[in-house]
DNA sequence: TGTACATCAGTGAACGCGCGTTCACTGATGTAC
DNA sequence: TGTACATCAGTGAACGCGCGTTCACTGATGTAC
């Protein structure tokens, strides 16, 4: 059955995005092209023609995953003075909520420790991750400014990280509540 | 050929250890128990005289990654007043050289993502890792010293995972410094 | 003390399963005439 | 405008490979007598 081009940018689309939620649920290798296939309504046999490889779906799929949270957190913030923009993030991002849905939250403690041994292909992709993520709370462009973002960056994802992988709920609280103190967020965060 | 108590102590705790050091450079699912036992200088068979199940390797191997890194830590902010310990252990954290030797490293950025989707059991381990590395820096024991521990201990792993991931060998020198800055290392840190 | 037997760490072949990828095929729709 | 052919997204069986696990076997050493 042969179909329209917009049918099958629509199908592409579809899959990507799945296999977006799908790898931040359970990691890169813990979803086979069958599973993300069947989630996206098709059989695996039809994957072929829309990816080289999975290797080559990591990378859309990567890219996606960040479009999705940076877009996510780019409208909220807007409403944010420029001043209070890096609190309001750690805000949003520290909460059991984004902590208990990694499929809908950012890919960087989601896929970090994986993608950290990938290709530089992927790396790039999580790179443009970093830069999204650092970007939305830089106040100016000076190379303190810059440092300030990554530090806060690097707080942000290692505390969820942590809270992720710690096995006791009461400990997970308190390391995202740790970090939000640290970075001045509000208690109880919009959203 | 049968062997003593001791040998077989020795052998176990041989493919512990070099199961710890596959397991931070390759993932979880990154290394067989055929490599690890090769490594260990046996075949693949004998696995199973030592453990249970790769399960019960992961629970061992995690555990003795702690043991390792803690008591290098330790060992060397034991003549550091306390006063400066967490900025010592942060200079001694954000190096190149660690972001290069994951086998030798610190497990939390090299195998956070993963082990978060695993058994409560391993995320048990996982824990004790956190709270062994928040306790070289806590002051005292109020409440407010354990939340600025975790949230540096955050930073400090959010900074070795994002360090990893990006591609660009420029950028992760800068998200090294950037948290070595933010929590007060020494510029040339000692090891 | 010497001897026969039991033990069990380690070997290497084999099993079963899942996964990424390939391939022959289908059939609805676009295109050429 | 109508008709024959080409296209190609999607199907489902099959392939090949790697991996965790099992199993019959080995043989040096510990143990019982």
């Amino acid at each position: 059955m042969r179909y329209s081009a917009e049918h099958k940018a629509e199908t592409h689309e579809r899959i990507v995005r799945k296999a977006a939620a799908e790898f931040r649920s359970h990691g890169l290798d813990g979803v086979g092209v069958a599973d993300i296939m069947k989630q996206a309504g098709l059989t695996h046999g039809g994957f072929y023609a829309h990816f080289d490889s999975k290797e080559a779906l990591y990378e859309e799929a990567l890219a996606a995953a960040f479009s999705d949270s940076a877009s996510q957190y780019l409208a909220a913030l807007e409403q944010v003075p420029k001043a209070q923009r890096a609190s309001a993030l750690a805000a949003m991002y520290l909460t059991p909520l984004h902590r208990d849905r990694p499929d809908r939250g950012c890919a960087l403690p989601a896929l970090g420790s994986d993608v950290a041994r990938r290709s530089p292909k992927l790396r790039a992709r999580f790179e443009q991750g970093v830069e999204r993520l650092a970007s939305l709370i830089q106040r100016d462009d000076g190379e303190a400014a810059r440092g300030t973002a990554y530090a806060q960056i690097a707080t942000m994802v290692g505390a969820m990280l942590l809270a992720r992988g710690v096995r006791s709920k009461t400990l997970s609280d308190e390391i995202l509540a740790s970090a939000r103190a640290q970075l001045g967020a509000p208690e109880m965060p919009t959203r």
